[in-house]
DNA sequence: TATAATAATGACTACTTGGTCAGTTGTCAA
DNA sequence: TTGACAACTGACCAAGTAGTCATTATTATA
């Protein structure tokens, strides 16, 4: 393990059972068994290993959300996933989700407000197609309400998920929640939220710009070594500025990138730029 | 208004735009334009500040919820202004709430956890018994879950109303959740929460004890002056600690003390002990 | 083995925090 | 006018904070 993965595991431990500013760096080094120093060396700033972690996490979450609700063709097994994959995650990163919920981040830097919103506009628009799918026309103007109902069912039994000890069927919860929904969808006729308030306040438009994911290609880049990766990720780098890119070729290259977990995240950029 | 309002009202401003750790006694000093020492004369510790906003709201809440769901005897009503007090109290004490959203609040004192539990054990008993009221032996198992998803629906939609800065009509949104509610309730068959898991994670058992009666009429008999108020006190006292309490006598003290808005929380405690 | 390069240290600075307390101010009855 | 009392002040303290940097240890290379 890596001394920046360690010092955030570390850190995520400790944020989880004290809060985040009640954790001090000294606190974080002393339970890593490192110095202050090195600390310094692995993160620029206390500021830099939070962002980190909370950006670690969301795009983790992103991407497994993205591949889920892909790998699956018939619109109820997406929503069934869309929510088994949220609770699973939660679950898996327990300290994370813990430290999340529990602080709503205030000010911190505004890079990661803007990150924020980007990774929450994707899972609400996935959740928006998959409900559109679902019930296309029928839903009509209920569409808004319910992907609040949907959040709403997610916040409430993760709580429970988070407090309890005993192992729980999360298919079974995720079973019942898709009936719920699927009964509000069908039964209910009194709707709440127009299009405009829900625009207004969940929906802001985020693209994916060309810089974003030449950024980080080149990040990508530093940390590879093995030769096909590197030459795919060159290539992937002409065809992004090419006046004409090549569909097939940069699908080519994604296939050839997605064996690389830490080209994920590239790969993500690079398929939603390209619609892929 | 008391020094110690003006301190609780700007701390909570204060509190809600950069959060409780990140401010310091010395600003809210500053914004309050007293002096440092005249804070510690107010509260002995910021944790004591900190204690007291939360126990202020929660006991206007919990008497709130009471109040209102006694108030209608249709238990659909009672679901209707379970819903509609909540979003409303909410809204009126926006930033508290925000406050209350943002942190749930690690650590602290143990007599404040405690206090919470009650809080929250009490409303989620009084949402149990609308839920019985309205659907009966009916719901059976499904109950817990039905607790859940109206929970689940408060928490997402008061991040709307939080967020939100155009008026919206509060009673069109719980008439659509009532809605929901009764959706879930009428054709969901599959079930989740079992009564033990509902047990475990959110209801725990707690009595209202003699003893917390008597610390708070206590509190309240300093700050009073009006005279029937007073021998109201020291009758329901007497009642108190009388071997044979007459309840006659204690439902009319409450009626002379309910006048008195300080005397809410004591009234509450009184009814709970008393089932009146 | 000698040398260069990198990794890691922890005492240190400059600053903020919650909390105290000797002293000042204001009030009001005698 | 006096004096007693409470309300209030703000310099001060000990403890803790994020972050730095001269120094030392470790490793890789020649």
């Amino acid at each position: 393990m890596s001394k920046k993965q360690l010092i955030m595991e570390t850190a995520i431990e400790l944020f989880a059972t004290k809060g985040i500013e009640s954790t001090s760096v000294q606190q974080i080094t002393e339970q890593c068994g490192i110095s202050k120093g090195a600390f310094y060396l692995s993160f620029k700033s206390k500021d830099e290993l939070i962002m980190s972690i909370i950006d670690y996490f969301m795009k983790s979450f992103t991407i497994e959300i993205d591949r889920i609700v892909n790998a699956f063709s018939n619109p109820n097994d997406k929503l069934f996933h869309f929510y088994l994959t949220t609770f699973e995650m939660m679950k898996k990163n327990a300290n994370f989700t813990e430290v999340f919920i529990k602080e709503q981040l205030h000010s911190i830097d505004e890079a990661l407000i803007n990150k924020m919103t980007f990774y929450e506009t994707f899972i609400t628009k996935t959740l928006q197609n998959i409900i559109l799918e679902l019930y296309g026309e029928r839903i009509d103007q209920h569409q808004y309400d319910l992907s609040y109902i949907i959040k709403g069912f997610i916040g409430s039994y993760s709580h429970l998920i988070m407090k309890t000890t005993q192992p729980l069927n999360l298919k079974e919860l995720c079973e019942s929640l898709v009936e719920k929904t699927d009964c509000i969808a069908q039964h209910c006729n009194k709707f709440f939220i127009t299009e405009e308030m829900f625009k207004q306040s969940a929906y802001h438009v985020v693209e994916v710009v060309k810089e974003d994911i030449i950024n980080e290609l080149q990040r990508v880049y530093k940390n590879m070594e093995d030769e096909i990766i590197l030459d795919s990720l060159s290539i992937l780098n002409e065809q992004l500025n090419s006046a004409v890119p090549r569909k097939a070729i940069i699908h080519g290259m994604l296939l050839n990138l997605q064996q690389e977990s830490k080209c994920s995240w590239l790969c993500f950029l690079v398929r939603k730029y390209f619609n892929l």
